[in-house]
DNA sequence: TTGAAAGCGTTACCAC
DNA sequence: GTGGTAACGCTTTCAA
């Protein structure tokens, strides 16, 4: 390699031990120094300043984490990593997390229970800080184990019912009723929505408020017309879209639950050659770059993902830092981004 | 919480210790049982089990690895993991790693050196037992310091000249030329590039491969059809794009070194009320998730991602279980997906 | 202002 | 078959 000529023979990394021969003191005066506590003389102090740079010393965060010291490491558990919803929260996750110094341990779970609790286990083996939990789970069981143990737990974008967890989320329920009102407004009436399994707490508020809100106008959301996809989002809307439009009474508008969704029903559309807005408004949530980027632009509700995110790592942060924990429960508002997708209902036989 | 009426007061994890006491054995036998190893008679090891299962006894990732194991941790240096083709290599490297109990620490550079170097250097305090890194690097000197250490790397599409890394990368220069190729063959030949910045080596092999085809067959790459982006890939591609196609000799092809570029690229055709691909053919490169959903759909580069991730890390894995450094350099095929955004070329004074 | 030593939860070697 | 104990690299307390 490039710097062949070089010693690379001191490979074993140095210890606090290395530094404290060098420097000719005791280990327990170089740690404080590191540490900046006690009181070491300004002469000694430098040397040793000099010596760890000189031997490129980092403290091994293992060693110092089985002293009853931090990881510096939080988990993030999410359905799927490359979803873009969950990539961009990730992110969000991240940076605030690297301000501090944390590290950021992805699981991505699939929604599945039993890779949850793998995920939780490993991530207490490994003494994490704090765990983010935005993934759905059928069986709240599994997460006994975890809340017995001393690691703090957040929920970001999903609610468990029955278990009282610090909690950033946003006000699905809202959202649900917002995409309803905004489809309403340009008056259709044959409206469908298509949600994730039914075990995502979010997809359910989400149709609660949808329906709630159609309801309450005096319209109604017939069981033909709510649709349930399965793991695979974009492939699931899409034969879901496909069901609803093939319908010998089919829907003017289609609230999907998320984008990847939406994405899905509009190749659904395009497919039987239904022109969307003017014959189908499609509304989608989460407000992803795909969003942005499909023809037409999706109109979507959108989470301050960024928010979620940085508030999620406050709270772990706070609490592993042994602050009392006040059981928070965050609600933020989505917003409605109306762009393309949408528009006020026509009729597919005169307008086809 | 729901689990109120139950003891919640043993807090504290159990220890090996605690098993021990329990079982009435040294912590020795438990851990011998633990591993596999030694002779223990049945009745003790069923007994020993037992006990850890009522305890809910899991070993501590953290000791295990101060006495020389591993921490089952491998860390992920990307550009920016809320970028869909990096979500999508971020999930094929945790895929992988889980299947032998490996979690992924995520770290997103933004192409920033002091943000590498600060992520490596913590990687290495918490001593993970892989890095892969799958970011640009301006100065590879940053590299040095780790590259002393007994810390496993890899390189995943990406480079760095001067550095010899075992390697998995998809052939660069192969894709810029298939990329030329399919426009030349579509009679285009006022041809342009965007390019992220040069310090990203899957980029500059790119253009390269892209300028000898074109050369090759006698026509030119001038200087004003070659544009680069900063950070902002979106953003960027999308002024860059503006700038090409308000050139007074426009382009009739652009060659987007990604399928984010591609896009900002389709909207500043769209801003400009030009028809993709009737006057203007757009070729992206990474075949993410965007690339389906956008519309034209786009013509794009295809890597294979699962297959980069997973041989990843299983060099890293063999790496760190000691075998030798085989260094290895995997040089994969992209394969050219061609979607709805690529024609004939036109002629935008006739067409438009 | 400094250092000796205990302790954190494991593993591994060597006696018994 | 089983257990005692040193060692891993660090922090912290207490004495000097």
């Amino acid at each position: 390699m490039i710097w062949n000529n070089e010693r690379v023979d001191e490979m074993s990394d140095a210890t606090i031990y290395d530094i404290a021969r060098k420097a000719g003191v005791s280990i327990a005066t170089v740690s404080q120094v590191i540490n900046g506590k006690g009181k070491i003389s300004d002469k000694r102090r430098q040397e040793i300043y000099r010596i760890i740079e000189e031997l490129n010393y980092r403290p091994s965060v293992i060693a110092s984490a089985l002293t009853g010291k931090k990881t510096f490491t939080l988990g993030l558990l999410i359905p799927d990593i490359s979803n873009p919803f969950f990539a961009e929260l990730a992110r969000a996750v991240e940076d605030c997390g690297s301000r501090s110094r944390y590290s950021l341990v992805i699981c991505s779970t699939d929604n599945k229970d039993d890779k949850v609790s793998g995920y939780l286990q490993l991530l207490q083996q490994k003494s994490v800080d704090g765990i983010i939990i935005g993934t759905g789970l059928e069986d709240i069981g599994i997460l006994k184990p975890l809340l017995n143990k001393s690691i703090p737990v957040v929920m970001i974008a999903r609610e468990m019912p029955g278990v009282q967890l610090p909690t950033v989320i946003v006000d699905d329920y809202a959202g649900g009723k917002q995409a309803a009102e905004h489809l309403l407004e340009l008056h259709h009436q044959r409206m469908a929505i298509i949600t994730e399994q039914p075990k995502v707490s979010s997809s359910r508020e989400r149709l609660r408020g949808y329906s709630d809100a159609i309801l309450s106008r005096g319209f109604e959301l017939p069981d033909e017309m709510v649709k349930k996809t399965g793991e695979n989002l974009l492939k699931d809307g899409k034969s879901r879209a496909l069901e609803l439009l093939t319908d010998s009474n089919p829907p003017s508008a289609i609230f999907c639950c998320n984008d990847m969704i939406a994405i899905g029903t509009l190749q659904a559309a395009k497919e039987l050659g239904i022109r969307v807005p003017e014959q189908l408004s499609i509304i989608g949530f989460d407000n992803t770059i795909l969003a942005a980027v499909t023809e037409p632009a999706l109109t979507t509700l959108s989470q301050p993902t960024e928010m979620m995110g940085s508030m999620a790592v406050e709270i772990l942060i706070r609490l592993s830092e042994g602050e009392s924990a006040a059981l928070e429960r965050t609600v933020l508002k989505p917003d409605l981004v109306i762009r393309s997708s949408t528009a006020a209902a026509g009729n597919r036989a005169l307008d086809g």
